[in-house]
DNA sequence: CTAGAATCGGAGTTGTGACTCCGATTACAC
DNA sequence: GTGTAATCGGAGTCACAACTCCGATTCTAG
């Protein structure tokens, strides 16, 4: 299971040309969408191409590495917010914060999308302690009633990636809040 | 304005794979997502792909052909509901309607965005009639007080499209329902 | 039926982007 | 400081997809 290899760490110089690699990454698939070239990050990063494929085997395995950094924020987020006094306004905080990320987060769905690539295989291990953190978040929200009892956790996610194309196709600012408005009042219980 | 060649009328074989095309375009598009080959369309039209170019002079023409047949169908639907006795129904019917739709216009997204279109530009004319007919029909259901109204057409069209992709995501039916609820109820009037 | 124009088909061109390879360079142990 | 192994850089390879071109084919007017 686990794998064999000791792994001894890398070279300093190899170790900033890697998180360097993965912070443009992030910005460039966020401002390009996840077309962008290999040669583009790569430019960007100050590094030569031959630097990309050393660190990242495939643009995919990039991709991967750059939404797997961004699920364990949001994990993170969500655990922070999960334990905080009111649940209610924890929970919508956390959502608006999510689709506030909103074009990041959509190259993930785009690229896993296209690419074809298993969303649950790829990023299995922090997707689970991603969604794990979600249902904390949604269940105690639920739990004192200031989200409607009939969503799981598959409708949230759901919910955070229609949002996030929601608001980045609503275009000003207020039409963006009022769009998400619909999406708060939406989850709020029914009838009281 | 208008433009001056005549135009005589296409050649009977020529009209016929001129709508095949459009028809299998359409399908592939919704199936595969934009970035299908036109090599793909030719094959499954069953012709050459110097007539896929022949009719449409670029792949985005092609696209550009596509999405306009589906502006144009969404506006027929959209005006067709606004004459309803029931402005609320009707509404939530087409909101409904789009959502059930949601592959191919998730691909006119898509290929909107990072093609770089101009989405008003390039479908100007259809475009404005369908913003019409929906600012018809929410107007409405506004106006009987089935929707929120402090929601505009831009709201309208960036939930269409956030709810489309959320469905998408969704996965099966009972979640798409539940998903679809929140939009639904998000939209109702608030406190009342 | 025939002439001739419109249309078709698909091999070939061009451009782009992912990925490889290896000599040059650099960090680290001693 | 020196040896050496890890790392870097970027020219070059390969695959694929958009688009062109022109001889072959098909439609239609007469």
């Amino acid at each position: 299971m686990a794998s064999g290899a000791p792994v001894r760490p890398l070279r300093a110089d190899a170790r900033r040309n890697r998180e360097r690699l993965l912070a443009v990454a992030e910005e460039v698939f966020a401002a390009k969408g996840t077309g962008a070239s290999t040669e583009e990050i790569a430019r960007q990063a100050g590094v030569g191409i031959g630097t990309v494929f050393r660190h990242f085997p495939t643009k995919e395995a990039l991709l991967a590495a750059v939404f797997l950094g961004r699920f364990e924020r949001l994990g993170e987020q969500a655990r922070a917010l999960s334990t905080a006094a009111e649940p209610g306004p924890a929970f919508f905080e956390f959502f608006t914060l999510v689709v506030d990320q909103a074009p990041a987060k959509n190259a993930f769905a785009d690229a896993m999308e296209q690419a074809g690539v298993d969303v649950q295989g790829v990023t299995s291990g922090i997707a689970g302690e991603l969604t794990a953190a979600l249902e904390e978040l949604l269940g105690r929200a639920q739990a004192v009633g200031a989200v409607r009892a009939d969503l799981g956790v598959a409708e949230l996610k759901a919910l955070l990636v229609g949002a996030s194309r929601a608001v980045e196709f609503a275009g000003d600012r207020e039409a963006c809040a009022r769009t998400l408005a619909v999406f708060v009042d939406g989850m709020r219980p029914t009838g009281g």
